[in-house]
DNA sequence: CCGAGTTTGTTAGGCAGCCTGCCTAACTTA
DNA sequence: TAAGTTAGGCAGGCTGCCTAACAAACTCGG
């Protein structure tokens, strides 16, 4: 019937564990990691080095037994790239097709509104791709973290206040008109939760939730591997909560009341002379009354937030993250108000700390990159989805 | 290596087929139906006939070509059930396999009591299922409906207040000891959840939610065709949400606020003579301005928890359902308020009334029977899981 | 230095589970 | 009665994996 062009099967499975696991492998190490027999497993690999996609890099001896050729993935067979688009920073990271981050650049955001921020994350991207040396080298996928809402069946990005840009506006097309590869737009916590998920404190947790608090609030969820995007693209968009805080205060549904910006703005009215949060954090640990009670309020409103996330969705484990959120003095006591809860979840601190976001970026990009990788090799004539 | 006894992996979506689809089938549909070859399927239909699981039941011919033996299950193959236990209402089905019901018998709950409310439910269903005839037929799966917390790593369930149960009871082995079948026991709303999704106003959605709002509140969720049960089997337990009208009230956190039974304490400290919601409603609607306010204080409950639930998980789709909430004067008004949400719903009214559980059940346990009535078959001798 | 032990690399043979292709059988319609 | 259509069934073949067996190449202990 509808014969698709399969190839070699087991070829597919020995490719995706050639690229899971960074470094060299044997092929009798890979029979085992993919449950093939050896055989098997030595005409998957002719297979892919006659598509360029492995290649003998070392002998292994030293042990007992016969020296075994270990294979990796040549650097032409391409790259994947992260790039995370942020209120205060920009990231761009250029990778092997395993993910590994061969250069790794940050830069301060210094546009304002959504061109020109796309503009400078291209040029950083560029640039990284330049040091990492990658730029012949096919670009297979690059994921890109932006903080607005991301709607799968609907190219406009919108609320991506924190780049300065209150209008929807197309990130997506915008991006893949300058990069010349496949882009993974996404949502900066879903992907920060994605990150933590391969590399951080949501490894073991069949359901778990990310609280990111920076200049604004978000939250990424993650269900047995998977993240919950919405219907929408707009899952863990907390801000958007009718908590108790903003009703007590007559706003009905206010965007930003946990986040950074508002609650500098507080501190400032208290003492225009501060000029970060983390002096006021610093302040309250010290005792400073006025500091205590702002802080202390804050931990309620985020406490709110988990409250909220786990009536609806009960996670194992909130993860905080986030300029504010990653916070030892803010975590602490946020445990402290949520043990209170019904059902109360784990709370822990992040554990990739800023660089979550770009993590989620190169992991989404490196699963699209592995799914999609051999069905282009084989058929490079046939159109790329 | 490990080898299992895989049998004809033809045979077991064969099956799948002919248990998915209610009524017989020829050979060359279930060859359509499952994309396998006509030769393929005669050997897989020959296989299932001699264990038992497919019979000829007829002959279909009018139709231009040769006549074809329509194919079906055997009543002897085996049967499921579904059970819902109610606050006010016990409900059970004896349904074939494909999930039909044969029988459905519904009462009042007399009982009080987990343990007594455990022991009609089955009285119930085993008059189910003397009705139905299938008394010497084994039972492959029975879904039991439960008002309560069902954690998927702990037997007992928690706070099954409606059935007049306070502490943690282990209704799985209560159920399993009394019932001579596996028991598949889940949370009453995530059980409409799943009925709505397979025969209700949830089938297109990739996502949504079901709010029963009954004697209490509770919510279920389903994403992409999988429930959403949470770390400890809490997720959708609005009634643990910190919602504004609380805070406004004083109280942390009010279990049931939205539920009918805060609703109709409300109604009679107005007018004793209410007994029932319904009337509240009734006299709302004929324009009553004490009722009114009463039953708008109720849709803003229910909005917020609409709200709750928008920003946390963002569905397509909220189902209103249960005694009051499946009602068109409320939900109208809920849509009107959700519809100023950020990113609003599509709000509908449940489409399955108040059997939206007991479906669900029986969803649950066609499922299970027909994942493991191959294997059950096959392998008559090895334990069955 | 040499054999024993161990692991890699390779070949041959086989089997399960599908497929396509091609018949024959049996029915409806004109 | 002939043509068209669909069901039933057989033969042969292909894919994708397996096991078994052996040769090659290394380490290690004597």
């Amino acid at each position: 019937m509808n014969r698709v062009v399969s190839g070699t099967p087991s070829a597919s499975v020995v490719l995706t564990q050639l690229l899971t696991v960074a470094g060299p492998q044997t092929r009798s190490e890979l029979a085992v990691a993919c449950a093939l027999s050896r055989p098997t497993v030595f005409a998957a690999m002719e297979r892919l080095e006659s598509l360029g996609l492995a290649e003998p890099v070392a002998q292994r001896s030293g042990l007992p037994g016969r020296t075994a050729t270990l294979y990796g993935v040549p650097a032409a067979a391409g790259c994947v790239a992260g790039v995370d688009i942020g209120g205060t920073n920009l990231r761009a990271a250029v990778c092997d097709l395993s993910g590994t981050p061969l250069v790794e650049l940050k830069r301060s955001t210094r546009a304002r509104g959504a061109a020109s921020v796309v503009r400078q994350a291209v040029e950083l991207l560029v640039e990284a791709r330049v040091a990492a040396d990658r730029v012949g080298v096919p670009l297979l996928a690059a994921g890109v973290s932006i903080p607005g809402v991301v709607n799968p069946h609907d190219p406009m990005v919108r609320y991506a206040w924190n780049v300065g840009e209150d209008q929807p506006y197309d990130f997506y097309s915008q991006l893949s008109d300058a990069i010349d590869g496949p882009v993974l737009l996404e949502n900066n916590v879903n992907l920060a939760a994605i990150g933590e998920q391969r590399h951080g404190a949501g490894a073991d947790a069949s359901m778990f939730a990310v609280i990111a608090i920076g200049t604004g609030v978000g939250a990424g969820i993650m269900h047995n591997g998977v993240l919950l995007r919405g219907a929408h693209g707009a899952a863990g968009e907390v801000a958007f909560l009718p908590t108790g805080h903003a009703h007590r205060r007559g706003t009905p549904s206010s965007a930003d009341e946990a986040g950074g910006k508002a609650l500098l703005r507080e501190a400032q009215a208290l003492d225009p002379a501060l000029t970060d949060v983390a002096e006021l954090f610093e302040r309250a640990r010290l005792g400073d009354p006025a500091a205590v009670s702002l802080v202390e309020d804050e931990c309620r409103r985020i406490s709110e937030i988990v409250a909220a996330i786990c009536a609806v969705v009960d996670p194992e484990t909130v993860i905080l993250s986030g300029g504010i959120g990653d916070n030892d003095f803010l975590a602490q006591r946020v445990a402290e108000l949520s043990s209170a809860l019904p059902i109360p979840p784990t709370i822990v601190r992040s554990a990739l700390g800023d660089r979550a976001s770009l993590v989620g970026a190169i992991a989404t990009a490196t699963t699209h990159a592995a799914e999609h990788l051999l069905a282009r090799v084989e058929a490079p004539d046939s159109v790329t989805g």
